[in-house]
RNA sequence: GGCCCCUUCGUCUAGUUAGGCCUAGGACAUCGGAUUUUCAUUCCGGUAACAGGGGUUCAAAUCCCCUAGGGGUCACCA
């Protein structure tokens, strides 16, 4: 058989994490049986702009290297994968089911139903159609039309049987069709709702498996019933658990910002967007960007592959040691069956941790493409695609070595590219280290004209401090932090001799200069 | 409320289908220690879980029953 998955978004202008990680697995599923990945848009809820609304989502697959082989932009020969587009084949559908007796026009008022589903749960009962529209007779109904009665087309549920499924992750699940209201298939317009286009489209798709959310197992029963009904095989069902907010096991939502920033876990990766989204002209207060969204892990800086790792191994797990996948090994090892039955938290921690792991094995020229639209962005570099800006930060990068978690981290590297003193200066250690260190500000003092001499590279400049060091009969702690403070505003940092050698002998002269020249300043008060 | 699903360290999970290899393993986080001029890394080590109660069995995280808790869904949305 032919493994044919699907990813089914609604246009709504952003792409979901937890829907990305459901597209993942259908994705893997696919490639994993060298089967088809179809890109499917269920649009019958007529849209504002499309490209606004889609591009996005769209966007998100292909920063991720999420391809599909049938769907917008590549229609194969099951297309048009525009659900908006595909109204004949719901048409004909519809016919059918009513031609056969298995729909009904309901012209019962919407309101009428909405009493008596009311009624049911103030009774504590299940709600079932009243099937009222039933009796009519051919006349009857002719006359109805004729005259114009709003009514809706509803599947007609055999109540006297059960529907059960074999789900790949939940394993066997029934209910009851007695319990069921007839589904609404179609409006007054004839167009479909969406449990009646999905398993139509399903079938014209020749979709095997859906691979989707929990919250749609309840769908299920519907979508098999409309099946049968058209004398199609229903595909094979996978329901994975839904994303849940970190360290919970509610859905994440993206309504629920507000709460999320105050919640211990999740809070880790707010802040990392309060701190890089801001200096690249982002609101990171704004709910359009947020940690729900695949973008906004796209624009601090994370990795493909790291968030890529992050999301398979939410709900899903090898065995019970491998955490690394790239994606290759994904698609290898990736299988339905070890999915796990219950929601699953999003870890921002561990997402972290397999970002930093991915993130160091990339190629230094990636690392650099990856780092330069940061720092175009906040201004520090102002032509990316000049040679000596991709040198400069290829020499930042090496020297920022582990510390650069995320591509945006290259922003906490400031006083590297700036040339004056705009940087930010940890005015505590200053103090602490310079300013109440006489002793420390004297050598400093007596070593600048030394570092007027010397040359530029860092074992040179090693030799020299420790050789500084050993004439004075000092320990590194003695001027060391000092040093580093006064030419970098930090209190630490990568390795001082390169520090000194990237910044160069300029910019460690006047800054050093300059700082003592402060020290100075505030002993003569 | 009806229907359906879920419940192992703080978190993500292994182990549940075929009960014993589980005095419950790993990873992340955390805490200690070593290395390092600082920070980060790296390396060692520690704390930490079978929701509760009944059964069945020589033996239960694993099977059965009950209870509790959490969640999803109940649209002429998708």
């Amino acid at each position: 058989m032919t493994v044919r998955t699907r990813f089914a978004p609604s246009p709504t202008g952003y792409m979901h994490i937890g829907g990305m990680r459901t597209a993942l697995f259908n994705w893997l599923w696919a490639r994993h049986h060298n089967g088809t990945f179809v890109l499917r848009i269920d649009d019958t809820d007529q849209q504002r702009n499309m490209s606004e609304a889609l591009g996005p989502i769209l966007a998100a697959f292909r920063w991720l290297g999420l391809d599909w082989d049938e769907g917008p932009e590549c229609e194969g020969e099951f297309g048009p994968s525009f659900q908006s587009q595909r109204r004949s084949f719901y048409d004909a559908a519809l016919q059918r089911l009513l031609d056969s007796g298995q729909a009904y026009r309901d012209f019962e008022p919407a309101a009428e139903t909405q009493a008596q589903r009311e009624a049911a749960e103030r009774s504590q009962q299940p709600f079932v159609s009243s099937r009222a529209s039933l009796q009519l007779s051919q006349d009857q109904i002719a006359e109805q039309l004729a005259a114009g009665t709003p009514h809706v087309v509803r599947l007609l549920v055999p109540r006297d049987r059960h529907v059960t499924i074999t789900d790949h992750v939940r394993g066997e699940v029934t209910w009851d069709c007695g319990l069921m209201p007839d589904p609404v298939i179609a409006r007054n317009d004839g167009s479909p709702l969406y449990n009646f286009a999905t398993a139509v489209d399903d079938a014209a798709m020749q979709i095997s498996h859906v691979i989707r959310a929990e919250e749609h197992l309840s769908n299920t029963p519907i979508q098999v019933l409309i099946h049968e009904a058209l004398g199609q095989t229903p595909p094979q069902w996978a329901h994975i658990p839904y994303v849940a907010a970190p360290g919970g096991r509610e859905k994440i939502s993206k309504r629920k910002i507000d709460k999320y920033r105050k919640n211990p876990q999740f809070s880790r990766l707010f802040e990392i967007g309060d701190r890089i989204l801001g200096q690249i002209g982002l609101d990171a207060t704004a709910d359009a960007l947020s940690p729900v969204m695949v973008a906004w892990y796209e624009k601090v800086g994370f990795t493909p592959a790291g968030v890529l790792n992050g999301l398979v191994r939410t709900g899903w797990s090898l065995d019970d040691h491998t955490e690394l996948f790239s994606l290759t090994e994904m698609i290898e090892q990736f299988t339905l069956d070890r999915v796990i039955r219950s929601p699953a938290g999003l870890d921002p921690d561990r997402l972290l941790s397999f970002q930093s792991h991915w993130i160091t094995q990339l190629p230094e020229d990636d690392r650099v493409s990856g780092c330069l639209p940061f720092l175009h962005q906040s201004g520090l570099i102002e032509d990316p695609s000049a040679a000596e800006a991709r040198q400069l930060t290829a020499a930042v990068i090496a020297l920022a070595g582990d510390r650069l978690q995320l591509f945006g981290d290259i922003l906490s590297f400031r006083e590297l590219f700036v040339s004056d003193d705009d940087y930010p200066a940890d005015e505590q250690a200053f103090e602490k280290r310079v300013l109440k260190k006489p002793d420390t500000v004297a050598h400093l003092t007596a070593l600048l004209p030394q570092l007027q001499q010397a040359a530029f590279e860092a074992e040179a400049l090693s030799a020299l401090l420790n050789s500084f060091l050993e004439q004075n009969s000092l320990r590194p702690g003695d001027i060391f932090p000092a040093l580093r403070i006064c030419v970098t505003g930090k209190a630490a940092g990568p390795d001082l001799f390169q520090t000194l050698e990237l910044l160069g002998q300029q910019r460690v002269i006047s800054r050093l200069e300059s700082a003592l020249a402060k020290a100075r300043e505030s002993a003569g008060e």
